[in-house]
DNA sequence: GAACTCTGTTCGGCATAGTCGAACGCATGC
DNA sequence: GCATGCGTTCGACTATGCCGAACAGAGTTC
C-alpha cells in the first residue's frame, strides 16, 4: 500500500477525491495526463477515474478538447452542505438584523483546513454592487473570523493553525508568529477580533467566535467594511464590538451553548 | 462485476458518489446504517466510504449523535464549479445589464439531469429582500428556462426529458406530456420561452437559450417576477421579450456561437 | 507529406485492495 | 437488566481496481 493517506482509507475514492480538489483548485480545466502526473498516477488509472466521476457529473468533460473540469453536480451537493448546515440556518436571521442594525455587511464562516470559509453573506444595506462571498475561502490568519475561531481551539488543533505558512496578502498581513500568537490571546481575552487590512487595503473586520452545544468553537461573525468605519480612531468603534459581541452571544445560545463559554 | 453504474467505472467510487447524492438529497443528516440500506450496501462497506470521504472532508461525522452529513469541502468545490464555467463567467455583466434594464430579477440556468440548476442570479433592482437561488435546482417543464434549452436538444435528449416524471408544483404546471412537447415545439420557432404560475403561484418567467460555439444549447437566461408585470395582458411584455432575446444572443455570440442558431 | 510528439483512450494479467458478514462496545428504552 | 438499536472493528476471500504497454487521433515541425 502507499503511503499516501490515512490509515484505512479507501484508496480509489481517496484518490478520486483528490482529483475533485485538485480540478478545483485549478482555474483552468486540466488534461488526463497533467492530472495523472499531479497525483503520482499512471495514466489509465487516472482516466478510470475520471470516467466514473465523469458518469456521476461530478466532473465534465469537453466536448472538443477533451479536458475535464467540476461539473453541475459539485453545485448542486455545495447547496446542499448549506440547507443542512445548522450554524448557517440558524444565523440567517441573526445575520440580517446585525446588518441592518450596524448599516455593514456581515459574514458567518466556519473553519475548514486552515482558511474560514465563509457560509453566509448578507451585503451592506445600501444600493451599491457586492459580490456575494459565500463559498470563498480566506486564509484563518487574515480574517477577524479565523482569529476569532482560533482562540478558542484546542492546544493542537491551534497548533495546527499556527503550523501552516502565513501568506502575506497585503502589507500588513501578520506573517509572524509570535504577534499573531499574542493577538490571538488578545481575543481570547475579550471575545473580539479586529483585523485592519490584512486581507483587502482599506477593508477592516470586527469578529466574535460562535459556540455549539459543547462549548467549542462552530464558526465566527463578523462586520466587513471600510477602516474609516469600523476603525475609526486607531480602536475598532465601541458600538460596532457591542453590536457583534451581543450576536454572537445571541446566536450561541441558539446553538445550544450553555453559559459556559470562555468569554465575558 | 455487480449490475449498478456504467460499464467502466470504479465500483468503490461510484458508491462514494452516490453516498454523497443520498447525504444531499435527503434534508437531514442520515446513519451508517440507513446509507447502506438505501445503497444496498454492507455496513462495513459503507462505513469505509464514509470514513475516506470524512477524511476528506467531503463529509463530516456529527460529534455527538454519530450522524453523517456533507462536509465544508462540498461547498468549496461548489464555488470552484460556478469559477471555472464559461457561461457563468460570460453572462455575469449581460445578466446585470438586463436586469437593470429591465428593472426585475435575471436567472442564468443549464440543463443537469432533468433540472435546470440556477448557475447565476442577480436580484431585482430594488430593495425587497431576496433570497439568492444559485445552486437550486428546477424541474425543466415547470421553468421558462428549462423549456428554452429542451427546444433545441437532439431529439434523443428532448426524448429522455419527456420521459421523466413530470411533477406539479401549482395548479399549472404543465403535467402532460403532448401540451408540454407543442410548447417546447412552440419555442423552437419563435426562441421565447414563457412560463405562468408553473413552479411558484404568483411568479413568471420569460427565458430564451444560450447557445456556444457548436451551436448547441448551453443554457439559458431569462427574467423572473411576478406575472401582472411579465404577463400583463395574457401575453408576455413584448418589450421584455425583446430585452431578453437581444440579451439571449448577445451572450450566444460572446460563448462563440455563430449566427447559425436556429431562431430568427 | 511523413515523421514526431503530444493528446485521450483501450486492454489484459497480476496481486493488491476492497467487500462482506459476523462480532464488539456502547447507548438508549422498555 | 434484558433487548434492541446504533457506530465501529476485524479477518478471510476473491472480486476488483491497478499498472504499463499499446492504440488512435490531432497538431507540429521540418
Amino acid at each position: 500500500m502507499s503511503t499516501d493517506g490515512r490509515r484505512g482509507s479507501i484508496q480509489s475514492v481517496d484518490r478520486a477525491a483528490r482529483i475533485l480538489k485538485v480540478l478545483g483548485s485549478g482555474t483552468s480545466r486540466m488534461g488526463v495526463t497533467e492530472i495523472g502526473e499531479r497525483l503520482g498516477l499512471a495514466k489509465g488509472t487516472a482516466y478510470g477515474l475520471l470516467r466514473t466521476l465523469e458518469s456521476q457529473e461530478l466532473v465534465e468533460q469537453d466536448a472538443d478538447t477533451g479536458k475535464y473540469h467540476l461539473g453541475p453536480a459539485m453545485l448542486q451537493l455545495g447547496n446542499a452542505f448549506l440547507d443542512n448546515h445548522e450554524l448557517r440556518g440558524r444565523s440567517l436571521l441573526w445575520a440580517d438584523s446585525l446588518a441592518s442594525r450596524v448599516g455593514e455587511a456581515v459574514r458567518v464562516g466556519v473553519l475548514h483546513g486552515s482558511s474560514v470559509l465563509i457560509v453566509h453573506h448578507v451585503f451592506r444595506p445600501d444600493n451599491s454592487v457586492q459580490i456575494l462571498e459565500v463559498g470563498a475561502s480566506i486564509p484563518w490568519h487574515a480574517c477577524a473570523l479565523g482569529k476569532a475561531i482560533a482562540a478558542y481551539l484546542d492546544p493542537s488543533e491551534r497548533a495546527d493553525l499556527m503550523d501552516v505558512e502565513l501568506v502575506a496578502l497585503t502589507g500588513r498581513t501578520m506573517t509572524d508568529r509570535v504577534a499573531l500568537t499574542h493577538a490571538v490571546d488578545g481575543v481570547a481575552e475579550d471575545g473580539i477580533a479586529v483585523e485592519d487590512q490584512e486581507a483587502i487595503v482599506g477593508e477592516a473586520e470586527i469578529a466574535a467566535a460562535v459556540f455549539d452545544h459543547r462549548g467549542h468553537p462552530a464558526g465566527a461573525i463578523g462586520v466587513v467594511g471600510p477602516v474609516e468605519r469600523l476603525i475609526p480612531n486607531g480602536g475598532p468603534s465601541p458600538s460596532l464590538v457591542a453590536a457583534v459581541r451581543e450576536t454572537a452571544r445571541g446566536l450561541s445560545r441558539d446553538m445550544g451553548a450553555g453559559r459556559l463559554a470562555a468569554r465575558g
